[in-house]
DNA sequence: TAAAGTTTCAGGGTTTACCCTGATATACTC
DNA sequence: GAGTATATCAGGGTAAACCCTGAAACTTTA
């Protein structure tokens, strides 16, 4: 068998180590460097020629996914997983979209990690149950949004982007009814769709949503 | 020299594997164990008797600080060095009242983490300088602030803090009585006390002041 | 040692949030 | 004109949050 010849781009020194120490004993993978940035990645890829790259998505300058389509321009035969600590839709969006050939979340056990990188050099694409689970969603939503191109922002409807921004602003529920005319009860449908729609789960979650969309400042 | 024995605590496989991986080669240090949370590093504590712990600060459930103050509890010879992905001035404030031993960057280099550990266990205490930076700035910050003692209505206690940390990551009271091994009463006075003392109506005003403040990341 | 502060928890109460079902009016699209 | 989405609201329910009082155990400070 020929040996899969794999490159590590992370800007952490220990997730480097990591990676390279679970392959270690691999006989069928060779990690052929270590790198910690895009940049170098982008470099290391035209002079390893690499058939797999384990990279970070969030590293200090470019970030993973930039590195992904530079890399991807230059030679589409090469395969991409990209490595995520958190789990996040627009991540995993914004990946699709360059073509990376895998997704793992940086809890990856070592099985995962062997078993994805080999999927993947064979033409497979790979991405962990977590990961599965927000890519359906995002199919599902984007079927739906197939049907109806007249989309808001993030699939909230005009009122209840206006809800979501009360109540991020602090308000209860009946506050928001009052500032926006409505029945309480009409609130409290608002909110759990919103919820519902966002997969969120309580106000805490809202909250950081808003502020992290800019919906509302601080 | 004897052996200097080492226990490793991070929810992530990659990380554990990255350090261990460094420590590999040292002679005069023994990784005895790993684990993958605060709960697990109790008991890991009393059953392998290491000399120093390598332990990430965010992990699922309980806190790098929250277990380094139980293993304190049962045993103040253990030497404990937090790792944190961010450097976060509340963080290091907090682990200092806890009284831990060191405090890294994850980012941190091999000839540092041997260093830090051999420091540690030594006896002496290890921060790295972008550490040492915040400290000095937290401690002038707390020179100013003896001479005007008005807005010590605003000054929240270690528990109080820990309690907000966890509802402002999203967590019902009866998950931050869960995480914390306290009931859900409890939760609900330290909330109670909170919200008081910081001036604040409810959730969602309390993850808007953890996020201004830089207590929670989004 | 006494006083003050922290952490823990309970009982018992009110209020609010959240959920499900179902219904009506409106507007826009095919 | 039929179908779909939006926005409105109600009833009725469970769960959770919030508030008040009181108090024990412990630590730190004066």
């Amino acid at each position: 068998m020929k040996h899969i010849r794999v490159l590590l781009v992370d800007d952490h020194a220990l997730m480097r180590e990591g990676i390279a120490s679970m392959l270690k004993n691999v006989e069928f993978i060779e990690v052929v460097g270590k790198v910690e940035s895009g940049e170098e990645a982008i470099n290391a890829a035209q002079e390893l020629y690499p058939d797999v790259i384990l990279m970070d998505i969030m590293m200090k300058g470019m970030t993973g996914i930039e590195a992904t389509r530079w890399i991807k321009e230059q030679n589409n035969n090469v395969k991409i997983i990209l490595l995520s600590g958190e789990v996040n839709q627009d991540y995993i969006s914004l990946s699709a979209k360059v073509g990376v050939n895998g997704y793992l979340p940086k809890d990856v056990s070592r099985e995962a990690l062997i078993d994805a990188i080999r999927k993947v050099y064979g033409g497979e694409k790979y991405f962990s149950p977590s990961i599965m689970n927000i890519v359906f969603e995002q199919f599902y939503n984007q079927e739906a949004d197939e049907k109806k191109p007249a989309q808001k922002s993030k699939e909230l409807t005009t009122r209840e982007f206006e809800v979501l921004e009360q109540v991020a602003m602090g308000k209860s529920n009946q506050e928001v009814a009052d500032a926006l005319f409505i029945s309480i009860k009409t609130v409290e449908t608002h909110k759990t769709n919103i919820l519902s729609k966002l997969g969120l789960k309580n106000t805490a979650e809202l909250v950081k949503y808003a502020i992290k969309n800019n919906i509302i400042e601080l």
